[in-house]
DNA sequence: GTCTATAAGATGATAGAC
DNA sequence: GTCTATCATCTTATAGAC
């Protein structure tokens, strides 16, 4: 019935090996090229952008430091002087853009409260909070998308990213969850914590656009298509909170 | 607001390096004690275990040959001996429980669909579908815990054991989406893989017990309460599939 | 089946010339 | 800031003795 052929991400040997695999060009050699002289913090950004791709697609270990110089186009030596260990490596590249997503998404739910106040939705607010990151993903540029789907990684295996996670992540959640209060006022705390835990999870598998969706689909509904992704994740969250509210008491 | 201090997964240098940062036992001199006599079959299995417990844990990348032969307590040479290269060995940790994992949870909403009959609900196949993975990985011994983890981990990046995935587990689930189907008629297809898509990656969130959802509840909310969350899953996600149905046009 | 020894190469990181 | 050269170590994997 389904199809064992479809495209998937093909496995990835560490660096070298695949290059080995792939036949790939002989190590041009004799002396690389000189690197063009770049303005000023920008082989910086060529270093976050090179990283930030390649660990959103194979995690912390699946990625060498060679491998980031290499796409990056610059000297391995270098990703060591502006960023020390591999480690703090990739908590920049987390970093970078923690506040920005997450102030952005804050923003957004908090302009549509105070815009429609009373008549404040369950979907209104879903939507003004997961729009942001889908709009990101496929407006923002590819930086914006191998960091939606960093996050992704992230929230599912918090090992590499989690502290950083926690510190800026959180307090978005939690605005949004005092949000979702005003809106369904008989829930509890636990109700509405698990109740995120449902939707975290909708969000996080989404961003990481896996292509899962669509080979099960058989191509009928498709990973990348976040417009309708958010569309349906709007619709069954929100009626997942109404349907939980009151399953755990209140605390008095 | 946050505690940025809690307990989370601790980042997890390869091998030595961990050992070296641990100050570890100075790597005990001579001979190591030659290893008894194993069952038939059981150095096959004491490796599996090994390997499903660390690769659920740090992904393919983040284990060693040599890792897995030491805490499953045998030689390395013995892991190429029975499993050949590092992938084939995490292809067949993956392929071990998949065709049990997924012939149970088919046999169970197919047992449900026959009991209930005309009364068949939508949380009664959610239910029947969530209980046994939630069940295994409470009470079926560790290695279901692991294998859970990691059924999670390859279903938000399928780029290890994608192809076992579609084999095993996609089947089960079109099975499941034809019995929803008949609860809700009025759902397209694409409705339907949408509103799994959403069941999924709470799932796979959960599954993971990551212990994000501990830091963000501030321990309201724990992600290993799998009764909870199964209880909090299938309400939120029966209320979701229901929300929507319609939102595609059925196929004429 | 189990272990020793070792091949063959990759990796994170740094020192130091320019 | 950038590049070369290199260290010290780790890694997968195999050949071959027992």
């Amino acid at each position: 019935m389904s199809k064992p052929d479809a495209a998937l991400p093909t496995p990835r040997p560490v660096a070298a090996a695949r290059r080995k695999a792939a036949g790939a060009a002989p190590a041009r050699r004799g002396r690389p090229p000189k690197a063009q002289a770049k303005a000023a913090g920008e082989t910086r950004e060529l270093i976050l952008d090179a990283a930030e791709d390649l660990f959103s697609k194979h995690g912390f270990y699946g990625v060498t430091i060679r491998e980031v110089a290499r796409e990056a186009g610059v000297d391995t030596a270098l990703v060591h002087y502006y960023f020390g260990a591999k480690r703090d490596l990739f908590d920049a590249v987390f970093l970078r853009r923690a506040a920005v997503w997450n102030d952005e998404r804050v923003a957004a739910i908090d302009r549509y409260a105070e815009t429609a106040g009373e008549a404040m939705t369950l979907e209104g607010l879903l939507e003004a909070f997961l729009r942001p990151p889908f709009e990101w993903s496929l407006k923002g540029g590819p930086g914006w998308k191998h960091y939606a789907a960093l996050v992704a990684q992230t929230n599912a295996n918090p090992s590499f990213g989690g502290e950083t996670m926690a510190r800026y992540f959180d307090p978005a959640i939690h605005r949004l969850i005092e949000l979702i209060a005003k809106v369904l006022p008989d829930a509890s705390e636990v109700d509405l914590y698990w109740g995120y835990h449902n939707l975290s999870g909708a969000l996080t598998l989404t961003l990481g656009e896996t292509g899962r969706l669509d080979r099960l689909s058989n191509g009928l509904a498709r990973s990348g298509d976040l417009e309708t992704a958010g569309d349906y994740m709007v619709r069954f969250a929100a009626a997942g909170f109404r349907a939980v509210v009151g399953m755990s008491p209140r605390q008095p």
